[in-house]
DNA sequence: CAGCATCCATGACGATACTG
DNA sequence: CAGTATCGTCATGGATGCTG
């Protein structure tokens, strides 16, 4: 069964707007979902988890230079908008457990394919922005 | 003709090292470049250069909400990543064209990818942050 | 181990005004 | 039209110290 791809919005009067879902639109929700998405430490920890479950301080040594406050911040995030679930084991000390959820799976794909399109190209970029400082340096 | 992706580095004394590009190592250029990449209006301006080449308040009434401040900032990085190239028609008053690049057009299928997921999970997300807000609140 | 609380600096970002 | 320049605010994010 195919979803459709509408939103329900309680509008001013209390009737129901259908919405076509609008990345372009200033007041989209997918707006503020891409922000969330497309943010660094999102995508790293996505990724990570993707391959395997993981612990926190587990996450900490696979993602190099993350913060704990970012990785926290972050980790809560992805929580709340139902792409990671957080499991805690009781033992002492407490074990607590992340794993990615199916409907974060599903944004797998697409951030998989950035990571590779990034370490494909980096050199072609780092060269192009080596032309562009040398052109503005001489201007 | 594969290309090796590997990135040579002059290293402390001289040599030249080998690195294999890792975006969860701290100091891969992969990590600076997804930082870039993963960003809201990168993204935004890619996919909308990526059906046609457009001009500077083209763009800004297509992506709506940017501030011209950010336009003109994320068109810089992104034309000097060699992602996007900018051609200027001399013409009064003067034309300035946006058009994407080989090497970013080989980024619009990810990026696609991942505005098709956040457009039909956002229901599901919208949901889970209600739940989670839910459960907060009777904590 | 798995965090939270706090402080603080830097930078992101929007609003506004101005230019060729 | 296609920006640059400046200002003020708010958020990002690292460092540090503390907790159960």
């Amino acid at each position: 069964m195919q979803q459709e791809r509408t939103l329900s919005i309680p509008g001013n009067f209390g009737e129901t707007r259908r919405l076509q879902p609008d990345v372009f639109a200033r007041d989209c929700p997918t707006r503020q979902l891409l922000d969330r998405v497309a943010d660094k430490w999102s995508v790293l920890i996505l990724l990570t988890l993707g391959s395997e479950s993981m612990r926190f301080n587990g996450l900490k040594r696979r993602i190099q230079g993350v913060s704990q406050k970012m990785l926290s911040q972050t980790l809560r995030s992805l929580e709340r908008d139902g792409l990671v679930t957080r499991r805690i084991e009781p033992a002492v000390p407490v074990i607590v457990i992340y794993t990615i959820t199916p409907l974060g799976r599903g944004l797998l794909g697409a951030l998989q394919s950035m990571i590779d399109w990034a370490e494909a190209c980096m050199i072609e970029v780092a060269a192009a922005q080596n032309d562009y400082d040398k052109r503005q340096a001489s201007v």
